[in-house]
DNA sequence: TATTATTGCGCAATTA
DNA sequence: GTAATTGCGCAATAAT
């Protein structure tokens, strides 16, 4: 279970964000930990109730907000595998359903072939039939009658 | 391809970092940072031949820095618009075979009634053939000389 | 209002 | 060395 705290710019187009990661102790100077939170250049209007009521500064150190990011990275991990599997499932989909098409592809072929030979013998014989004789040309190697389409 | 590990959870570098589009010139105050690349916390050996070349540290406001990291951030928009393109074309590709298989299904289901109205004419008839009168099978498997199998 | 789920984004390690 | 991928964390936002 890795934290790390790295950048991010909590910026649109304003330009200029402030990004901090904490402090290490290495003779760097520390820095103010208190970022400001949605610079303005979001665009996006504060909610006047909410301007004087709570600091627009987010104290990446307490923990509170670790927490928060904890669960967030979590939930985040958890949305990610969902969505890699479910795009696993539609690859196994389409393979299923290839599969599918070419047994039904198969079955109409056999089909096809049952009708025209059925169809064939119908003509071949046609002669002797008592009651729906059909004027046969030749007897012999009638043409296949039309297949159906669609 | 990679492991879980990314840097150290406890403390971390880097102070105030100035991200944007453009050149950094801003009012803040600019700290200098040189970043410890690749810290020990993943436990990864550092190929010898490489150990004295170069710092294991990496100038985060270096322009070279920045140039790499902008392309990368172009490189990485790329492929993720690619990826996605692709996982939407495979949701096509679903529909696409699912249409597929329903007019292939709709087409079987034709067939199989013609072909029930052929051999039940022919049962009707059978008696009018006088060379040879066979028995059409009784189901989807006619018997005819040509064709076998499924 | 809070919490979780998604999504876009940048960083860095790998891979090709 | 460069571009392409990939895992990961952050924060904004959507969805509950």
């Amino acid at each position: 279970m890795s934290k790390t705290s790295q950048q991010n710019p909590t910026t649109d187009a304003s330009g200029v964000s402030v990004i901090h990661t904490q402090a290490h102790s290495s003779g760097l100077q520390q820095v103010p930990q208190l970022v400001p939170v949605s610079p303005g250049g979001g665009g996006k209007a504060v909610p006047p109730s909410k301007q004087g009521k709570k600091s627009s500064f987010v104290d990446r150190n307490s923990d509170e907000y670790r927490q928060r990011r904890e669960r967030n990275n979590m939930a985040v991990k958890k949305s990610r595998l969902k969505s890699k599997q479910k795009a696993q499932d539609t690859l196994q989909r389409v393979n299923q359903l290839k599969e599918e098409n070419e047994r039904l592809e198969a079955k109409i072929k056999l089909l096809t072939k049952e009708l025209s030979v059925l169809k064939d013998l119908f003509l071949e014989h046609a002669h002797n039939f008592a009651d729906n004789v059909q004027p046969v040309g030749t007897e012999t190697t009638t043409t296949n009658p039309e297949n159906s389409g669609q």
